[in-house]
DNA sequence: CTTGCCAAGTAACAG
DNA sequence: ACTTGGCAAG
């Protein structure tokens, strides 16, 4: 294991293959027999296993659409297929079987689909449905779903659909987790229903595909044949099925590379085992282990703060990161009053980036713990105009417009698609409201058929009264019509028209608010993005697994995003922030994992600082707004890990410091009786508190002390003098309008597209 | 059948 | 703070 002999460099060797180091090299030239790479984070990982690939297509060890290559996201898959591009040309085209498991589950899943009891042109069912689809079996069951939410039973069903389990393969304690019993039923009759509508939710496209490879030998023996080399990315965050799936199709030829890096498995919540990286040498005896340790990402001081943190793990592999960049900065570590004043803090920070070194925005990242984090920077951002994009949140296909649009779509791209039924049978409205679609289902379930063929049916009965069954007769021949039209025009001009026929753009037309003009730009984004695809099927899957929104608006942009989607990207400039116990360390976590999950929130810490290049600020604040009450915090303790050597604390408001503000300041200042319950509680303990006043968090003159009355005062501030009753403003979100009053720093205003509101006066400018 | 209002519960992370 | 669901009025 110790002994590298590194393997020798092949004369005809081409140039990508010469700059790697020599671990690197022997990943890529190792191509026979199982191989396990740990690749700790900015080691050059990408750039070994796209070596590999080329490597392997070059020699024509195998075809293209021979190799399985599995990444964790769509982004990764892409960014490989470029870089994979760039060295052998166009043949990665013909790289069919590369992607997220869940893409590739749904390809293989759609040819075999009759065995599983599907047709090919299967939907795949998002969050939304399953939950809405639960919450119906839920209560037709007569359990209450207050007591026993929908919520709840879909986290059970995914956990169990992770685990590679069928509802038959439950025990009697994983039905008890549900109902006082009625787990499995409940499982086992969702599973049905799916089947009845011909759709899948994202746990089942791993849960048929093992199943598929599982019972039908010939077609596990076909995948075995043509797969003569495998490559799973972030294989620290596998879960049991997915490893179940590998192992099965590894099992012939055994040319299996695996790459993972046990500090950065962030994904226990959904599965992921750890294990599986452990126990690789086992299931496959005589894997050559490769390290690789040579960081080529981030500065020594960024990489020792990291490190440092990350000793505090007991549970690992261990490795030892070292880099040859110059030392560089050390990591900041900035407390500040509040939440908006952290906003307003990274604003500065980005603006002096910007000024001082010239950084363009796209170098620069903010990481989140959580989603609901971003609102505020994001609040921050449009005031300064500093452009900015938030990845991940509020999904382009989650939007409302989108996905009735996808509905109309899918139901007519697959007549059993029930939930898309119910989903425009009276969007926009046009008079079918529950008591008749109620009627429908009577119908459906009776004649045993779905939704949509029983609605058909019954516009030629007395079943429904006058107008409904106008409406219905007229919403199904129209459907009807937009099938027909689906076979001979491609998908996005049929989407314009199922719009218009369908009277949804009128509705939104005729609503002539910001929030509408929004929502039918949304809708012809959508359809712009339908022009890559000829065919209905092939967008819907599309829509369903890829379809993110980093769709660039284009321009230079500060990006905004949660550490779990940051995995994998670097960035010169990096702030983490909200760094406070409670929101991160998340008090969630903590409650229902115990130390594991301390432990995770730790390499999640780990992955977020490991993100920076050049500059990695972390900031906390004393006092937030929680579920809109506001709260003190103290410190992360994850701040207290981080070795002095490390990091500069450069000023600090938390502990002690702020307690002494809040008395400076207690006047004027509504939140000093919170800052005062804060230090006296950070005084009993708290590590994070400690590192904060050792590393000299008792400045005993904050010299900000003016700016951050200031900001303390936003909450409180005082009405603007150059604004007055009459006067024409503008406002980013709303547009222009007049002011009708003003009531302190609250303006009550008349705009012109969206109606009278109710603004902050820092919101709107003059003239 | 729709709309509007109030109360309640709430927000971790992905495909 | 913000969204969702239930319920009452139009």
């Amino acid at each position: 294991m110790e002994d590298i002999a590194a393997t020798a460099i092949p004369d005809n060797a081409p140039l990508w293959l010469t700059r790697l180091n020599p671990p690197q090299r022997d990943a890529v030239l190792t191509t026979d027999g199982p191989v396990l790479m740990l690749a700790g984070a900015g080691t050059g990982k990408t750039a070994a296993l796209t070596a590999r690939l080329a490597w392997i297509m070059a020699n024509q060890l195998a075809w293209p659409s021979e190799i399985l290559a599995v990444t964790f996201t769509n982004k990764a898959a892409r960014e490989m297929k470029e870089r994979i591009g760039a060295m052998v040309g166009d043949a990665v085209e013909g790289m069919p079987w590369m992607g997220t498991f869940h893409s590739i589950g749904a390809k293989m899943l759609r040819r075999h689909a009759e065995l599983m009891g599907l047709q090919s042109n299967f939907t795949i069912i998002d969050t939304d449905d399953q939950l809405r689809l639960l919450k119906q079996l839920i209560q037709a069951q007569d359990i209450d779903d207050k007591r026993f939410p929908a919520k709840q039973l879909a986290g059970l069903i995914d956990g169990w659909k992770n685990k590679g389990l069928s509802p038959a393969d439950l025990t009697p304690a994983d039905n008890e987790a549900f109902a006082n019993g009625k787990g499995q039923e409940l499982y086992a009759l969702y599973q049905n229903r799916l089947l009845a509508l011909n759709a899948c939710d994202f746990g089942d496209l791993l849960l048929h595909s093992l199943n598929l490879l599982k019972n039908h030998r010939d077609i596990l023996e076909h995948y075995q044949q043509r797969f003569k080399y495998i490559l799973v990315d972030e294989y620290q965050d596998t879960n049991a099925v997915q490893y179940l799936w590998l192992r099965l199709l590894a099992q012939k030829r055994k040319n299996i590379a695996c790459v993972g890096d046990d500090d950065q498995s962030i994904y226990s919540w959904r599965g992921a085992e750890v294990a599986n990286i452990l126990r690789f040498e086992k299931d496959f005896p005589g894997a050559k282990i490769i390290k690789l340790e040579q960081n080529y990402r981030s500065t020594p001081h960024i990489l020792g703060a990291a490190s440092g943190l990350i000793g505090a793990n007991s549970t690992r592999l261990g490795k030892t990161l070292w880099t040859e960049l110059d030392e560089g900065e050390k990591v900041q570590v900035i407390g500040v009053w509040d939440g908006p004043e952290e906003a307003r803090r990274v604003g500065e920070e980005i603006e002096a980036l910007q000024s001082k070194y010239r950084s363009p925005l796209s170098d620069i990242a903010i990481l989140v713990r959580a989603q609901h984090q971003t609102r505020e920077f994001e609040d921050r951002f449009i005031q300064i105009g500093l452009n900015y994009k938030i990845i991940g949140g509020f999904r382009f296909y989650e939007r409302a417009e989108i996905r009735d649009a996808i509905a109309y779509l899918r139901i007519i791209n697959q007549p059993a698609d029930d939930l898309a039924f119910e989903r425009i049978v009276n969007t926009p409205k046009r008079g079918i409201g529950d008591k008749a679609v109620e009627k429908i289902h009577i119908f459906a379930r009776a004649a045993g058929m779905p939704l949509s063929a029983a609605a058909a049916a019954m516009t030629g009965t007395d079943e429904m009264t006058g107008k409904a069954r106008k409406s219905l007769s007229d919403l199904m021949i129209q459907i009807a019509s937009w099938r027909e039209m689906a076979g001979r025009m491609p998908p996005s001009q049929l989407i314009g028209q199922v719009l218009d026929e369908s009277g949804y753009t009128d509705v939104l037309q005729a609503e002539r608010s910001v929030e509408a003009s929004g929502r039918l730009e949304n809708l012809s984004e959508l359809a712009r993005a339908m022009e890559d695809y000829e065919t209905l099927g092939e967008f819907l899957e599309h829509v369903s697994l890829v379809m993110d929104n980093d769709a660039q608006q284009g321009g230079d942009q500060v990006t905004i995003m949660t550490i779990h989607a940051a995995k994998g990207l670097e960035y010169k400039n990096v702030f983490c922030v909200g760094w406070e116990e409670g929101l991160f360390p998340s008090q969630r976590s903590l409650d229902e994992g115990g130390l594991a999950s301390l432990e995770e929130e730790r390499r999640l810490a780990y992955v977020a600082i490991t993100r920076a290049r050049e500059r990695c600020t972390i900031l906390h604040a004393a006092n937030r707004r929680i579920y809109g009450q506001w709260t003190s915090s103290i410190p992360s303790r994850f701040i207290a890990e981080l070795p002095a050597d490390h990091i500069e604390a450069q000023e600090s408001m938390s502990g002690g410091a702020s307690l002494w503000r809040a008395n400076w300041t207690e006047k004027g200042d509504p939140f000093a009786h919170l800052a005062a319950a804060n230090a006296t509680r950070a005084g009993q303990r708290g590590p994070g508190w400690q590192r904060a006043a050792a590393s000299g968090g008792f400045n005993p003159v904050p010299q900000r002390i003016a700016e951050n009355t200031r900001s303390a005062a936003s909450f409180a501030a005082k009405p603007r003098a150059d604004l007055a009753v009459g006067m024409r403003v503008f406002h980013e979100k709303f547009g222009y309008g007049e002011i009708i009053d003003i009531e302190g720093n609250k303006l009550d205003i008349e705009f012109e597209t969206a109606g009278s509101k109710r603004v902050m006066d820092s919101f709107v400018k003059t003239g």
